[in-house]
RNA sequence: GCCUCGGUAGCUCAGUCGGUAGAGCAAGGGACUGAAAAUCCCUGUGUCGGCGGUUCGAUUCCACCCUGAGGCA
């Protein structure tokens, strides 16, 4: 039998982190995070990180990784999470891959082979001198698969597919292919997309109440940088009210503007994967039946294994 | 009360020398293999303020009405 992995998802805001909780106290389990942003340490109102308060006592993995001033990547990502994954079952408790990150979850789902394209920072600075429609010749020259699946205009992928060339990992393209080592049970929350947009402003705008602003001017002075490349929510556009190029109210509503388009895109993600039990909130009526409605999937899901 | 300029997509506006209309923003949909909160792609029907008139045909011209801004008394 496989070793069973509780995967939690859903688009921002949508009470992942709470229900993570639960279902640990539930079943017995521990949290393996899923998200890029909480993985770094300064960043903390901004990402919704869980507090010490809101864990309440149930270890969480792959949240303050690093520091900011190493950036991160989802290679990185996949390798320490299937360590956290192998120790909590080790320990006779179920891992609870819990967050919203698609990539990063998909690097557990599926089988990403990283370890043969290697990053190279060199190149990719080489690369950046060069125009697109250029970049996008030499793809087309080198990988014509490739080229077709990737849009001309995009220049971020076009580099990782010549980075990958270059290096000599072009290996056959395994689309998807699911990863089978374990036992991934896969729980999705979601909503109607008004009540999700509600949840989203009354978040940003309790970030702004916890100290946002106060958090991103120490963060943006003290790694300007590095701060301003991950182009994270809550973060850029505070960045942008700093630099004086709009009010702190124009911030705001930037913010909530593109915390809502992001969580559209996570939503076109994650429906794409026909493995995910979807609980939409808008059909409980409230919190406490969502959940206990999960928990009565898992257990259910369990005797069937 | 009079004069002037407006009223067109959710918003800001363009336009039709009369043949029922299009930009930006917002919004919606989609993609995603070492930056992913990133990056990229696709999507524009709306009583053209109302009621009449002229006309084969009016959002466009004319009259009146409603309404907004400014000006003069």
């Amino acid at each position: 039998m496989n070793k069973q992995v509780i995967v939690l998802t859903g688009p921002t805001a949508s009470g992942k982190t709470e229900l993570a909780v639960y279902i640990a106290q539930k079943i017995k389990g521990e949290i393996v995070s899923a998200d890029s942003m909480q993985i770094y340490n300064e960043m903390s109102i901004g990402t919704a990180k869980p507090t010490a308060e809101e864990m309440l006592g149930i270890p969480h993995y792959m949240i303050n990784e690093v520091s900011i001033q190493t950036p991160y990547s989802v290679a990185l990502y996949q390798k320490k999470a299937f360590e956290h994954i192998e120790n909590i079952l080790k320990k006779g408790l179920t891992p609870i891959v819990a967050g919203g990150t698609g990539l990063y979850i998909n690097s557990l789902l599926y089988k990403l082979d990283f370890t043969h394209t290697i990053k190279d920072e060199t190149y990719r600075k080489e690369l950046d001198q060069r125009s697109l429609p250029e970049l996008y010749a030499c793809l087309l020259e080198q990988d014509k698969a490739a080229a077709g699946r990737i849009h001309p205009n995009d220049r971020k992928r076009i580099t990782r597919r010549l980075e990958i060339i270059k290096n000599g990992g072009a290996s056959p393209y395994n689309f998807r292919e699911i990863n089978n080592d374990y036992n991934f049970l896969c729980i999705g929350i979601t909503m109607e997309r008004n009540e999700l947009y509600k949840r989203i402003e009354n978040r940003v705008d309790k970030m702004f109440r916890e100290g946002l602003v106060e958090e991103v001017t120490d963060l943006y002075h003290k790694y300007p940088v590095q701060l301003s490349e991950l182009k994270a929510i809550g973060y850029k556009e505070i960045i942008a009210y700093l630099r004086g190029n709009c009010t702190l109210l124009d911030a705001s509503a930037e913010i909530k503007k593109n915390t809502r388009r992001f969580a559209k895109r996570q939503l076109t993600w994650f429906n794409n994967d026909d493995r995910i039990k979807w609980f939409s909130l808008s059909k409980y009526i409230g919190p406490q039946q969502l959940k206990e409605a999960v928990i009565q999937y898992i257990i259910q899901s369990e005797k069937v294994v």
